[in-house]
RNA sequence: GUGGGUGUAGCUCAGUUGGCAGAGCACCAGGUUGUGGUCCUGGGUGUCGAGGGUUCAAGUCCCUUCACUCACCCCA
């Protein structure tokens, strides 16, 4: 075959595929008891959302983004991240004109033009939560909540929250400049002196050990914040603690989205490499305006599919998922075949997972076919059955065969199965 | 984008100083035309990632390229 997918683009086949799946409905579970709306946006924008929203100076919106023109001679781009595509939905449906705060969570590919390796794609599969409208810790520790409870539900038991608070637009500039004076009489490379003019703060992320070693002094946001921050942060802390939730300070945990404020979290896993984010989130208090929209704060995160998935692998976890086939149709010769398909549809309109063997397939090759669909009972069917208008119910854990007339078949399975 | 590693059957992988492409599992057929999973017999299912070069001869050596992978970077 002469094509492949693109570079980059992480595809999900059986049996991998219902792991993925079930993780999904999983999460519609946990958001759903939350009290969260399911919603469905855009998988492009107006470039300009993500200029202005994400921020110019980060690496997503400078570098990594698929950017192009329509017929139009528009300029739409692939989401990078979900939060500014489901805030400029949110504005656009005036769902912020009902009761605050507007809950609702999606989930879908999102897009970057990064190099790929483990745990890093093109296109990546990411669950999107956000709580917009309400400056309230409990919010904050509730969005965090509901990502730890749901890798809790999946089996995992080694993620790490890393917490943080990156201030207000009163207090984060002040601690802005204090920072760029401290950066600015390091040694460092060109191109982390030019990020220190334009977002200081993610100098502090740098993970190499010579630029670490400098800033062991540096100064930290958590002894800059106003009184207000301060206060809002050790509510969120303590309403996590009410929950039971351990988490670790960061202090230099920044994220590289200019619109977090506030609230900052990520979920790591040690068992993933470099790639060891598998979730992150927080508060954006000004994204709103930054877009045109009115003055609405939020909070939200986004937690990645694909490496939850790396993560489930790695701890040995295996996330139930519902048996695809219970009953399994084998009909010798064409009017069995016939009265097979008839009997199978009735099976699943009744709620019972059935499957037959197509293809003209032997009495041996269907029983093989019925063995490895994973279903608990085989229903075999042949002329002598016709004649006798029954059908012999095989259990396949046992090797019991029972016969069953037709008529009756869809009733006792129904009881066998549940 | 920058470095390193790896590409051989559906999967995991062997393949010597260049000399007829292999193993296990999986898959298909038969043993058994009314019985699967066990067992027995048979079958290799392949553009050795792709393109070019050296050579009597290339999976093996050289060049280019693509993909995957690890790290930087970045973040989910």
């Amino acid at each position: 075959m002469s094509f492949q997918a693109p570079k980059g683009v992480k595809e999900y086949v059986p049996p991998q595929a219902s792991t993925f799946y079930a993780i999904r409905a999983a999460f519609a579970e946990t958001a759903r008891r939350a009290g969260y709306s399911y919603l469905e946006t855009a998988v492009f924008e107006d470039t300009q959302l993500f200029a202005r929203g994400v921020g110019e100076s980060t690496d997503v919106v400078s570098k990594e983004m698929y950017t192009f023109t329509d017929r139009g001679g528009r300029s739409l781009t692939l989401r990078p991240e979900f939060t500014a595509g489901v805030l400029r939905a949110v504005l656009e449906h005036g769902l912020h004109r009902g009761q605050l705060p507007v809950k609702v969570w999606t989930d879908g590919p999102v897009f970057r033009a990064e190099a790929p390796q483990e745990g890093r794609y093109r296109q990546f599969y990411q669950l999107d939560l956000e709580a917009i409208g309400s400056e309230d810790p409990a919010v904050d520790a509730e969005t965090i909540a509901l990502a730890w409870q749901w890798y809790t539900t999946l089996g995992l038991t080694q993620v790490r929250l890393l917490l943080n608070s990156l201030g207000c637009r009163e207090c984060r500039p002040i601690y802005r400049a204090r920072l760029q004076e401290f950066l600015r009489a390091l040694d460092l490379d060109e191109a982390t002196r030019a990020r220190i003019e334009i977002n200081p703060l993610r100098v502090l992320d740098d993970k190499r050990p010579e630029v670490q070693e400098q800033l062991a002094d540096a100064p930290l946001i958590g002894d800059h914040l106003c009184a207000g921050c301060k206060s809002y942060h050790d509510r969120v802390k303590q309403l996590l603690a009410d929950l039971g939730i351990p988490w670790e300070d960061s202090p230099r945990l920044v994220r590289g989205l200019d619109y977090y404020t506030r609230t900052t979290f990520e979920f790591d896993h040690p068992l993933l490499g470099a790639q060891s984010g598998i979730g992150g989130g927080g508060r954006y208090d000004g994204l709103s305006e930054a877009i045109g929209g009115p003055a609405l704060p939020g909070i939200g995160f986004g937690l990645g599919l694909d490496r939850t998935v790396i993560a489930l692998e790695r701890e040995g976890v295996e996330p139930a998922t519902p048996a695809r086939c219970e009953v399994y149709g084998v009909a010798l010769g064409d009017e069995a075949a016939r009265a097979m398909f008839t009997l199978v549809n009735d099976l699943r309109a009744a709620g019972v997972a059935a499957d037959m063997a197509f293809g003209g397939k032997g009495l041996k090759g269907a029983m093989k076919g019925a063995d490895r669909s994973g279903a608990r009972f085989a229903l075999i069917l042949g002329e002598r059955d016709l004649a006798a208008r029954a059908v012999q119910v095989k259990d396949l854990t046992t090797a019991d065969q029972t016969e069953v007339p037709l008529a009756q078949v869809v009733d006792v399975l129904k009881g066998k199965v549940q």
